[in-house]
RNA sequence: GCCGCUAUCGUCUAGGGGACUAGGACGCCGGAUUCUCAGUCCGGAAACCGGGGUUCGAAUCCCCGUAGCGGUACCA
């Protein structure tokens, strides 16, 4: 089996483009068969470098790998050239001079319904047509769909090369896929009408076809096509939201595709051995960032404590110092994404900024007597990893005859300045005695005011 | 307009004539875990687009509507 990709560099990768990736790369990696990278950049205003680095930038960060290319299309033109002095010189296409307006027109005399059809000029600078036949039908047998008919009848002579000889993509498509020896087509859905004349070139060309597979397309919340108004709708949007290249793939692979029993965490080796490009459903499927940031929070959870430290680090910037190693311990349970960690270890590395609701929430009348309880307990307390902070504290809230969030919030709210954080006894431990004392004598100088 | 595709809880989906009082997951709501938030556990509400057929029987098959989407470029 030979898969490509094929995107068009015309910016980031959208998240619709790293699906058809992933199943492209799925079944490669499923089958193993090859997956080739071809970039259609036969439209040269919008092909730029940068363009393309964006897309191999996305890929590598996904990880997904690819066996051969990045191949440009354009690139190619000697071959697209070939193929194309080949039809003309048979006569399955001809240079005709008729502008848009012209097939307009002869549609308008020959009923909508009917494809345009013209006569071949002698004009050299014309752009070139492909004869489509009157009579019959071009049947795309498409592995998700079925077969799919399109009437020959209503296709027009299409054009397949520019007036200055520059090849267009539905004939450059046909001809790389069946020169590049590709035996299966996995793409959008959005290429389902472009088959058949995909499939008319490589008739006229004498080629045979490789199979197809469309993929129902990808929208956004609303309903409606997949855009930047959507949040995180690009590849690199996701890494900077902090999610997980392994999260990211296990959603993206369950978007149009689910395993026979409903099986939802799945690592890659297991989609791998389960997808199947025949299994993937007909309908358009909503991307949903809720369900993205579940799956991600698992894979965090799960990781190995090392790799999670390595992950924060590499998002955060930071080197991954023993402090971090601590924060990344009593955060590790609680986040979702890798942008959720820092605001949650934050206390750890800068003085806390206070959060006046938080603060006026938690600093009551009697807040002196428990935080000078805390600090005796604390500046006491034999020891200072999270068990000896626990028990040097759990007994105050009964000794001062108040709750237990009535003594441990003061606390928080001193060394973090918010009322949201880690475990109260990890956190101490994690800040260190001096720290931690320093704090809450901070506090209770701010409170004395 | 023309040519196509699609249609099950809010979302992703299971279902492929009787096993359906339509299952699972996310989200949502409620409860528990009382150090916050998150997490975790338990419980709950929530769907077969409409209308015709076919059949003893339809979410499942057919037709017609409707809606959404795609193509209809000398874009990809």
């Amino acid at each position: 089996m030979r898969v490509r990709f094929a995107p068009s560099p015309t910016g980031a990768l959208h998240i619709g483009g790293a699906r058809t990736a992933l199943y492209n790369w799925l079944a490669a990696r499923h089958d193993g068969g090859e997956l080739i990278l071809r970039i259609e950049d036969t439209d040269r205003e919008r092909s730029t470098p940068e363009n393309v680095e964006q897309i191999l930038d996305a890929m590598r960060w996904l990880e997904l790998d690819w066996d051969e290319g990045p191949i440009s299309q354009a690139e190619r033109s000697d071959s697209h050239q070939a193929a194309l002095a080949r039809l003309l010189e048979s006569g399955a296409a001809y240079h005709d001079t008729a502008t848009a307006k012209d097939v307009e027109a002869w549609k308008a005399e020959h009923g909508a319904g009917s494809g345009y059809r013209g006569t071949a000029s002698e004009d050299p600078r014309a752009a070139v047509r492909l004869r489509v036949p009157d009579e019959g039908e071009t049947v795309v047998e498409d592995r998700i769909h079925g077969p799919v008919g399109f009437p020959n009848r209503s296709h027009d002579d299409f054009v397949i090369a520019r007036g200055d000889g520059t090849v267009l993509y539905n004939f450059a498509v046909a001809v790389d896929d069946a020169e590049m020896g590709i035996t299966d087509v996995v793409r959008g859905d959005d290429h389902l009408s472009n088959t058949p004349k995909q499939l008319l070139v490589l008739e006229a060309l004498g080629h045979e076809a490789p199979r197809y597979a469309h993929l129902p397309l990808l929208h956004g919340p609303d309903g409606r096509k997949l855009s930047k108004r959507h949040g995180a709708a690009s590849v690199q949007e996701l890494r900077d939201a902090g999610y997980l290249p392994a999260a990211v793939r296990n959603y993206l692979a369950l978007l149009g595709w689910g395993a026979d029993d409903d099986a939802t965490l799945m690592s890659t080796e297991e989609l791998v051995r389960r997808f199947r490009v025949e299994d993937v459903g007909r309908a358009a499927a909503i991307f949903d960032e809720k369900k993205l940031r579940w799956i991600n929070g698992r894979y965090m959870r799960e990781m190995p404590a090392d790799e999670y430290a390595a992950a924060v680090a590499r998002h955060l910037g930071r080197d991954l110092d023993q402090r971090l190693r601590a924060a990344c311990e009593i955060v590790q349970e609680k986040a979702q994404t890798m942008e959720e960690v820092w605001p949650l270890i934050r206390f750890l590395f800068e003085s806390p900024v206070f959060d006046e609701k938080a603060w006026r929430k938690t600093m009551k009348d009697d807040a002196p007597r428990l935080l000078e309880a805390a600090r005796g307990a604390l500046s006491g307390c034999d020891g200072f990893d999270a068990e000896a902070v626990e028990a040097a504290l759990s007994p105050l809230p009964e000794r001062l005859g108040v709750g237990a969030g009535k003594v441990y919030q003061p606390i928080r709210v001193a060394i973090t300045g918010s009322t949201v954080s880690p475990g109260i006894f990890e956190s101490v431990a994690a800040l260190g005695r001096d720290e931690t004392l320093a704090r809450i004598d901070a506090a209770l100088a701010r409170l004395a005011v």
